[in-house]
DNA sequence: GTTAGGG
DNA sequence: CCCTAAC
C-alpha cells in the first residue's frame, strides 16, 4: 500500500514498540471516528505519541466522529481514540503555565462546531506543536490554517488568564517556532519559578475543570473531567529550577542512533539504561505479550513464550544499539517464532526500522494504539503508543541537544524500568478482573471499543488516577537511579522529580467491519506507522486481562534487596556446609545450614562463596567489610581447592552412593566428601 | 527449580 | 545482589 505521509507529527518518541498494522480498510474507518473523541485529555502523557496521528489526518473529513465519539463517556481513561490522528492535546497544567499550552493545543476538528470540545480531547502537549510544525499542513484536519487558528484562539480564551504569558499563541504554530521539533520554554522567572509553577498547576487545574464542565467546550464532560483531572493532577512534579529549561521533547528519527551512541558511551550513562532495560525486558515483555498475544496460540499459558518473544523484540531495540546484526537476528528469530508484534526497543524510532531487513520493525515506534474488531470475532489491538507518565526534565540552557536527548532517554528508561503495569479501561472503568473475557468486558463491542484504553501505570500505584489526583502524595515516585548522565555533565537526570504516574494512553480503536473503498486514509498513512498484527486469541480471555506479572505489579520487588552482609557466623556455617557438601550443591547447602534464613537464598550462598573465595585470595588490605577470620578464609581456600579438583568425581560418587553402588575405586572420593580439608 | 557465571 | 543461560 502506498502511503504517503501527509502530516508528520514530529513527535514519535517513546513509543512502545509495537504497532500493529491494519488493513487500510480498517484504517479508514477510523477516520470517522477520529473526530469524535470527547475529551480525551491526557495532558500528561508526555510521551504520547503523536505518531499515529499522522496517518489519519486526512480523514479529517470524518464527520462521523461526532456520533461515535460523543458518547464517550466518562472516564476518559478508557476513551479510545479513534483514528483521529489529529490530536488535540490539552495542555497540561504545566504546559499552560509555561505558556506552551496554547501551542500544544490543537483543535482536531476545527470545523466541527464542537471544536471547543475537541480541543480538550488531547492533552498531549508536547507533541502537538511538532505535528504542526512538521507539516505545514494545517489542513489535514480539513481545516485550513485560519480555522485552526481561530480554534486555538477560542481555546485560548477559554483558558484565558492562566495560560498567559506562558505560551505562545497558536498562531505561532505555523511559524518556525513551532516547527522546531523541540520546543524550549523558559519557565517563568527563574526565581520563584516553582511557586508560580505550582500555582499555575492548580490554577490550570481549575481551568481545566471549568472547561470540562463547560458544556460549551466539552459535551462529554465526564470524560474530560476524569481524564483531565486524573491526568493533570496525579503527579506533580516540579521543575527544580526555574532557570532550567523545560521542554517538551519530541522524538526524532535519530533516536536510534542516539541511543546507540549513548550506549557506547561511558557507563555512567549506560548504567541506568542497562538497568532499566533489564527491568523493561521483564516487565514490558510480559505486558507486550499480554497485550498482543500470538495470533495463533493465544493461550496465556504460553506466556512464557510470549515473554520470550517480547523479550526478543525488546532486545531488538536495545541490541540495535550494540549490534545491528544482532538486531536483525533477533528480529528474525522473533518473527519466526510467530510472535506477535514487531517491536523495537521501543525507544528508537524510525531509524531502526530502516535497518533491518524486511522493515518489519518500522512500524513499531508509534505510540498510539488502535483497536480493531474484525468480523471474524477477533479483536485486534494496535497499541500505537503508550504514554509515559509525565516526566520533567531539567537541563541547563547550555546543555547540548545530545545531552538533552540522552537525558530524556534516561528518564524514560528509568521510568519504565521502575516498573509499570498495564491497565485496561473500558468506558473509563478499569477492568480489574483479569479473568474476564473480552466478550464479557465488552471489549469486542463496537461501542466499547471506542472507549477502550490502556494505561501504563507505575506499578506502585494502586489507586485510580483520580485518587492520585486527590492525593498526589500517594503516588510513589519511581525510583530512579542517580546515575549521572555522562556527556558533558550537562544533563541532569530526573532523579528528583517525582515521576508522575498514571499515564494513560489512549487506544485508538476502530471497529472495523467493513472495508471502505476509498483509501483516503491510506494515503496519509505512513507506511511505518503501523504494522498490522492480527491477534487472534483462541479464547477471548486471552485478551481479557492483562495479567500483570507479579513483578511488574510491585516495583518494590523490582528494587534491589537490601544488602545484608554475611556475619562471621554465617560465613562459618557456609564454609562448613561447603566443606561437607562441596560447591555445586547450593540448594543443599541452603537446606543444611540456612534453612531458616529466609533472606539467604541458595543463590546468595553461592554468591557469598564466590566472594569468599575471592576475598581469601586477595590481600587483607584489599578486603572490605566485616573482616572474616583468617582461619575461615583458609578453610575457604582449602575447600575451594579441594572441590575444584574433585567436584566432578564427587558428583559422580554421590550419585553412586545414592544408588548404593559404592565404589572405592576413586581415592579421593571417600575422603574428600567428608573431609575435604584433610585431603588438602 | 537449580546451577554457574558474568555483571 | 542481580540477571541469565543452561540444565
Amino acid at each position: 500500500m502506498v502511503v504517503k505521509r501527509k502530516v508528520d507529527y514530529g513527535f514519535r518518541g517513546f513509543q512502545v514498540p509495537f504497532v500493529p498494522r491494519f488493513p487500510r480498510s480498517v484504517r479508514r474507518r477510523s477516520a470517522s471516528k477520529r473526530l469524535t473523541k470527547d475529551g480525551r485529555a491526557c495532558a500528561f502523557e508526555i510521551l504520547a505519541s503523536v505518531a499515529g496521528k499522522l496517518l489519519l489526518e486526512g480523514e479529517s473529513s470524518a464527520s462521523s466522529n461526532a456520533s461515535e465519539g460523543n458518547p464517550q463517556p466518562a472516564n476518559s481513561q478508557g476513551v479510545v481514540e479513534q483514528e483521529r490522528q489529529v490530536e488535540v492535546k490539552l495542555l497540561k497544567g504545566e504546559e499552560i503555565h509555561r505558556g506552551s499550552s496554547l501551542e500544544s493545543i490543537f483543535l482536531s476538528e476545527a470545523n466541527s462546531p464542537e471544536s471547543g470540545q475537541k480541543c480538550l480531547e488531547h492533552a498531549e502537549t508536547d507533541c502537538v506543536p511538532e505535528c504542526i510544525s512538521n507539516n505545514n499542513n494545517l489542513d489535514f484536519w480539513g481545516k485550513d490554517e485560519t480555522d485552526v487558528k481561530s480554534e486555538i484562539f477560542k481555546l485560548e480564551n477559554k483558558f484565558g488568564q492562566h495560560s498567559h504569558g506562558l505560551s505562545e499563541v497558536p498562531e505561532e504554530s505555523s511559524d518556525g517556532n513551532v516547527k522546531n521539533g523541540f520546543r524550549l520554554e523558559r519557565g517563568a522567572s527563574s526565581s520563584g519559578f516553582k511557586g508560580s509553577y505550582l500555582e499555575n498547576k492548580f490554577s490550570v487545574k481549575d481551568q481545566l475543570e471549568r472547561c470540562v464542565n463547560s458544556p460549551a467546550l466539552v459535551d462529554t464532560k465526564n470524560n474530560v473531567n476524569n481524564t483531565y483531572c486524573r491526568k493533570l493532577f496525579p503527579h506533580i512534579s516540579f521543575p527544580r529550577n526555574g532557570s532550567d529549561i523545560k521542554l517538551g521533547f519530541r522524538d526524532d528519527d535519530e533516536k536510534l542512533l542516539r541511543c546507540k551512541k549513548v550506549c557506547t558511551k561511558p557507563k555512567a550513562f549506560r548504567s541506568p539504561q542497562l538497568i532499566a532495560r533489564r527491568k523493561l525486558r521483564k516487565i514490558l515483555a510480559y505486558k507486550y505479550w499480554k497485550a498482543a498475544p500470538k495470533l495463533k496460540d493465544c493461550e496465556y499459558s504460553r506466556s512464557e513464550e510470549g515473554v520470550k518473544s517480547l523479550y526478543h523484540s525488546r532486545k531488538i531495540g536495545y541490541r540495535f544499539e550494540r549490534s545491528q546484526h544482532n538486531t536483525v537476528f533477533k528480529r528474525r528469530k522473533f518473527f519466526d517464532r510467530g510472535s506477535v508484534l514487531t517491536s523495537d526497543g521501543g525507544f528508537s524510532s524510525d531509524s531502526v526500522s530502516n535497518s533491518p531487513k524486511k522493515g518489519i520493525d518500522r512500524n513499531n515506534h508509534r505510540s498510539s494504539a488502535k483497536l480493531h474488531v474484525s468480523k471474524d470475532s477477533h479483536v485486534k489491538f494496535s497499541i500505537k503508543s503508550f504514554k509515559i507518565p509525565e516526566l520533567f526534565i531539567d537541563v541547563p540552557e547550555t546543555a547540548t541537544v545530545g545531552s538533552l536527548k540522552r537525558t530524556v532517554m534516561e528518564a524514560v528508561m528509568t521510568l519504565i524500568g521502575s516498573g509499570m503495569h498495564v491497565g485496561v479501561l473500558v468506558q473509563g472503568k478499569k477492568v480489574r478482573d483479569d479473568n474476564r473475557t473480552l466478550l464479557q468486558t465488552g471489549i469486542c463491542h463496537k461501542e466499547k471499543l471506542n472507549k477502550l484504553g490502556f494505561t501504563l501505570e507505575p506499578s506502585s500505584i494502586q489507586d485510580s488516577p483520580a485518587d492520585c489526583l486527590r492525593n498526589p502524595s500517594q503516588s510513589q515516585p519511581i525510583r530512579s537511579p542517580k546515575t549521572p548522565v555522562q556527556d558533558s555533565g550537562t544533563t541532569h537526570g530526573l532523579q528528583n522529580s517525582s515521576m508522575p504516574i498514571n499515564t494513560e494512553n489512549f487506544v485508538e480503536s476502530n471497529y472495523e467491519l467493513t472495508t471502505s473503498p476509498t483509501d483516503t486514509i491510506a494515503d496519509i498513512t505512513t507506511p511505518d506507522s503501523r504494522a498490522l498484527v492480527s491477534v487472534q486469541p483462541r479464547s477471548p480471555e486471552s485478551l481479557a486481562g492483562f495479567p500483570v506479572s507479579q513483578k511488574s505489579k510491585r516495583p518494590e520487588l523490582v528494587q534491589r534487596r537490601t544488602r545484608r552482609p554475611f556475619s562471621v557466623s554465617e560465613v562459618e556455617a557456609l564454609v562448613e556446609a561447603v566443606e561437607e557438601l562441596g560447591t555445586g550443591r547450593w540448594r543443599d547447602v541452603k537446606l543444611r545450614s540456612f534453612e531458616n534464613a529466609d533472606h539467604r537464598t541458595y543463590v546468595d550462598l553461592k554468591d557469598k562463596w564466590k566472594t569468599l573465595v575471592h576475598t581469601a585470595k586477595i590481600s587483607p588490605q584489599q578486603r572490605r567489610g566485616e573482616p572474616v577470620p583468617e582461619d575461615l578464609l583458609n578453610r575457604v581456600l582449602a575447600a575451594h581447592a579441594y572441590w575444584s579438583h574433585h567436584q566432578a568425581k564427587q558428583q559422580g560418587k554421590n550419585r553412586a552412593l545414592t544408588m548404593n553402588t559404592r565404589e572405592d575405586s576413586d581415592e579421593t572420593l571417600s575422603v574428600g566428601a567428608i573431609q575435604p580439608l584433610v585431603i588438602m
